[in-house]
DNA sequence: AAAAATTGCGCAATGTCCTTGCAAATTTGG
DNA sequence: CCAAATTTGCAAGGACATTGCGCAATTTTT
């Protein structure tokens, strides 16, 4: 899909804030209400914009730790990778998974409520994972970032 | 903040559509509309909904790249780190930093368009990160998970 | 144990907002 | 340079969010 300057401003701004009235977007990007709801609409029939959701504070909610976990597989077979796909898939604790080049195949992001928590998932799930051979474990200290998406704004500025 | 299982039903609902309008939620967590928007607004001023987003297709607008850099520093000292993250967070590029205990003191996740966009984020950005002393990067391959939030139903089923 | 206070609910009204039809204006393509 | 197609703004109608108010249930106080 082709996209102009008011486009990329009216993701902007909803990176910014998902639920921004139509009212007040059209008036940030410079346009009629109408006008603003009819491009918001195909912008998500087009799948440019994905979804919204809510982000939850995991402090509020208890879980404050994150661990990163690289893994690998016993072979690279479709087989084992799609078993291995669909049992990380039910773990709700695992929040990224990445298939990855280098040393590690797998990069999975786990959140837990705390050490005794991430204990019961490493045994109940990570554990339970199939073909893995190789597993390594890091914790996060602190969280420095956390972007919900990469900026447009920058993106803006290079390729208009 | 003490949640009850209608505020985890509330939150859970908003994770999977941040937009979804007052009466369906209220509906769908058997509330009268007027109860739901207060509830909503406590959460909301709360700060265990920290806000509403939405999600950009990287793929649509050409993000097809993900890399994920291991760097330790030269030294642990707070201005040595504090000099560190705030390089950091001026790229906008870098969606995702954790400060790491183990082998490297820091993981980011780097968006780029493709490996030549990388090649410049790379030489004007992530060489520039002050006191780095040891860098690791690898590519993803593959999305295979990246949901916002930890799943909050496994965690109602838990609790309560 | 009774009364008071607090908390949370639903109902109803008001004001705001989103959406759709339509005609004008702008852009695109031949 | 003109015609077709897309996009815009305006206006109306319908849906929606929010606030005040009275009521019920639970908790606290006396």
């Amino acid at each position: 899909m082709q996209l102009d300057t008011i486009d990329y401003a009216i993701l902007n701004a909803l990176q910014k804030d998902g639920r921004l009235a139509n009212a007040s977007l059209a008036e940030k990007v410079g346009l009629s209400a109408s006008a603003c709801s009819r491009r918001l609409d195909t912008l998500e029939k087009s799948g440019v914009i994905r979804g919204y959701y809510a982000r939850v504070s995991n402090k509020q909610l208890g879980h404050n730790l994150t661990a990163i976990v690289n893994l690998s597989l016993s072979g690279q077979f479709t087989k084992t990778l799609n078993e291995f796909e669909a049992a990380v898939k039910r773990c709700p604790n695992i929040v990224v998974c990445y298939l990855m080049s280098g040393e590690y195949d797998y990069t999975l992001h786990v959140v837990a409520k705390d050490l005794a928590d991430y204990e019961r998932i490493h045994r109940d799930w990570l554990t339970a994972l199939p073909h893995v051979v190789k597993i390594n474990s890091s914790f996060a200290l602190r969280e420095v970032i956390d972007r919900p998406n990469v900026g447009i704004d920058a993106d803006l500025a290079r390729s208009v």
